[in-house]
DNA sequence: ACGTAACCGCGAACGCCGTTCGCAGTATTT
DNA sequence: AAATACTGCGAACGGCGTTCGCGGTTACGT
């Protein structure tokens, strides 16, 4: 009774379990990969937003409707960039045996990505989206925090959660700085310098003008949160973290 | 001659800036923080996909093209939405004098409004939005950071952009865990599941199925990279994190 | 005092979006 | 040879953010 509802509920509900393509019909003259590719060109250009059904088939050469023989709708096109896009992270990399170390090099290598593909920060967070790729990445980190004691198994995912967080935060903070600001960005820029100027906020003017011991520090060319020496920072941000995150005892205070 | 063409682009690009109405026609009907309450209860029941102009004006009971009277477009009210959550976060608490300390429980103050507005989750974080209380909010988070001495201001900055983005994490992963787990959620857990029988990801699935020190860990009702014991985990994380974060003189090793 | 400039409310419309339906054509199974 | 399961895709649906333009209203400039 359950048996035929409850598998057209349950079944395949993601890209990864349903097959790209059935035995009987003609063959398809395109393949999820071309979609896939064509996405991840869209957005690099133009952001997640640019890409569009009606968009990628145009790329294609054919009708927003084709599309739904390769896919079953947007979401499955959007899984299918993240966990490209997470296949070009390195995961060949020698590890040292030092966690901190080995997790420090991962996040910088996924930072690059992040870097290469500036759409993935705008993806939702809200369905996870793990594929294969995604499914490697994680065990590759579970590899390099094996030498940790102190933590369980779900504390050691939670703690490669935290540290995906931390480099997607860096990466927007990076890209901003980098990206010449659009009107938005400058607004805020404007908008935050005004208010610091009218002294309701004393820390916070001090925080923006002053008190950058290395680097170029004016102010105003960054966002709010993002004031910080980003570049150079990165790594030294990514190790504190982690070495918080990893010791057996943490400090009682 | 750039006078009156840079006034044009630069004025009032932000909604903090922009007057809420004019000095000439008759008193508007309706008022930015009306717009804002209808806009945050439908983002409350239905996801931030439900806050649409139709749906909001409906709730009003005018049409969309009113609203244009209130607000610059739909990035403004969610601009807005932000900003009040926002407000709802307590800053009165006395500071204790111990950063870590008080920076946790900020973020547990933090945690409770992204629990009540799911939806904060789903905000873009690419263009910062940070308005009138969320200054006050940096405000408070840089007096609560004041005795730390070993960080220039932007690095301080920096430290509460980790913690905001430590919070919001953590607070999707327990808002996961709470909730039943929705089609897409259930399919996720279940090719998680698989994939780790498969055999090819070995410390994912002891990851997955064991080591749960004090909580329900079967594995199954959570996510991807959220499985932990969440509700009491959150303090220990911040905690740890923060702890390493602003630590004078970082671990060497 | 009064003309006029600035503002409010809002119906109608534009161009985009994701998605569904249905049909003609094609390859595989029985 | 019939049945079956697939492919490609034109057409259409409902929803979205946003713009235009118009009639009515208020306050400023003189």
């Amino acid at each position: 009774m359950a048996g035929k509802a409850d598998r057209a509920a349950t079944e395949a509900a993601l890209v990864w379990e349903r097959p790209e393509r059935g035995t009987r019909g003609p063959a398809p003259e395109r393949s999820r990969e071309q979609l896939t590719e064509a996405a991840i060109g869209l957005a690099d250009a133009g952001g997640l937003a640019a890409v569009s059904f009606r968009q990628v088939a145009r790329e294609l050469g054919t009708g927003p409707a084709s599309l739904y023989r390769y896919v079953a709708g947007r979401d499955d096109l959007v899984d299918l960039m993240v966990d490209t896009a997470t296949g070009e992270i390195d995961l060949d990399a020698e590890l040292t045996g030092d966690p901190v170390t080995d997790l420090v090099a991962l996040a910088t290598r996924t930072q690059r990505v992040h870097l290469r593909h500036p759409w993935l920060l705008e993806v939702p967070p809200e369905a996870l989206r793990v594929g294969p790729r995604g499914l490697d990445y994680l065990e590759f980190a579970l590899r390099a925090l094996k030498p940790v004691a102190g933590l369980t198994g779900p504390g050691k995912l939670e703690a490669v959660a935290v540290l995906n967080a931390l480099v997607a935060m860096l990466s927007g903070v990076e890209l901003r700085a980098r990206r010449s600001p659009t009107g938005r960005q400058a607004a805020q820029a404007a908008y935050l310098g005004a208010v610091a100027g009218r002294g309701g906020h004393p820390l916070l003017a001090a925080a923006l003008a002053g008190g950058a011991a290395d680097g170029p520090a004016d102010g105003a060319h960054l966002g709010a949160g993002d004031a910080a020496g980003a570049g150079a920072g990165f790594e030294r941000v990514v190790r504190r973290v982690l070495a918080g995150l990893l010791v057996p005892d943490p400090p009682v205070r």
